[in-house]
DNA sequence: GTCTATATATTCGATATCCTCGAATAAATG
DNA sequence: CATTTATTCGAGGATATCGAATATATAGAC
């Protein structure tokens, strides 16, 4: 199994963390786009999710059905021990990567 | 053209810009292991390089033989004014996202 | 000088994983 | 049963990954 996080498997963990108990994918989109800019289908970010989820690096329960206007059940998403350490090591090495390499280069 | 960076291609456009005129295959894999604990074959760095050469992100250019003992002459590697935007993309994305979550999660 | 062994470095070909989308499906309410 | 909200599916492109093959340089034997 792979250790390593992929580019939207980071934003999409880093979003899940963010929302805590209301992530589910329309939110957890919203948020990635609203933070980022980066525009993205549905079917991108429940397929991230859902592979997410088969690592066990986030642990999924069902929602009620909410008293609005009908609609499907929300399938709502927390993140679990194994999605923060991975994605922890993945910022760190990041972060490790980039120390040193200063402001100046980040505008040019 | 894909828009973003995936997380390899980060981290050794990361490794180029650290090297500065010294970076070329096996200088960016040792960096890359040494500050990260990544490891990879040179086949996955140089797909990578080249990828990243193709796409207009690094330049490269010819090395001279060296006085050492033989060996192919290397092919080095700056980072051109196009990767270092993607990179600021890139990075501004993961910090936008990582904003206020904080240490603790990263222990846990 | 020129062969050949050896060291250094890069490329290649094949496969797995990740990303991406639009269309299809499901489930709730009025 | 029409509409709304939400998720899944199927297919294709991009990225990552490796081991083996190739290229290119020097040193030493002859």
């Amino acid at each position: 199994m792979p250790v390593h996080l992929g580019e939207l498997e980071q934003l999409v963990l880093l979003a899940v963390m963010r929302l805590g108990r209301d992530a589910y994918g329309v939110t957890v989109r919203r948020e990635i786009t609203e933070r980022t800019g980066r525009r993205m289908s549905f079917g991108t970010v429940y397929s991230t999710l859902n592979r997410l989820d088969e690592k066990g690096l986030v642990v999924t329960r069902l929602g009620e059905p909410t008293a609005e206007r009908g609609g499907r059940r929300k399938k709502y998403f927390l993140i679990a021990a194994a999605g923060r350490h991975a994605l922890a090591r993945s910022l760190r090495n990041v972060r490790n990567m980039a120390e040193g390499i200063d402001p100046s280069w980040s505008v040019s």
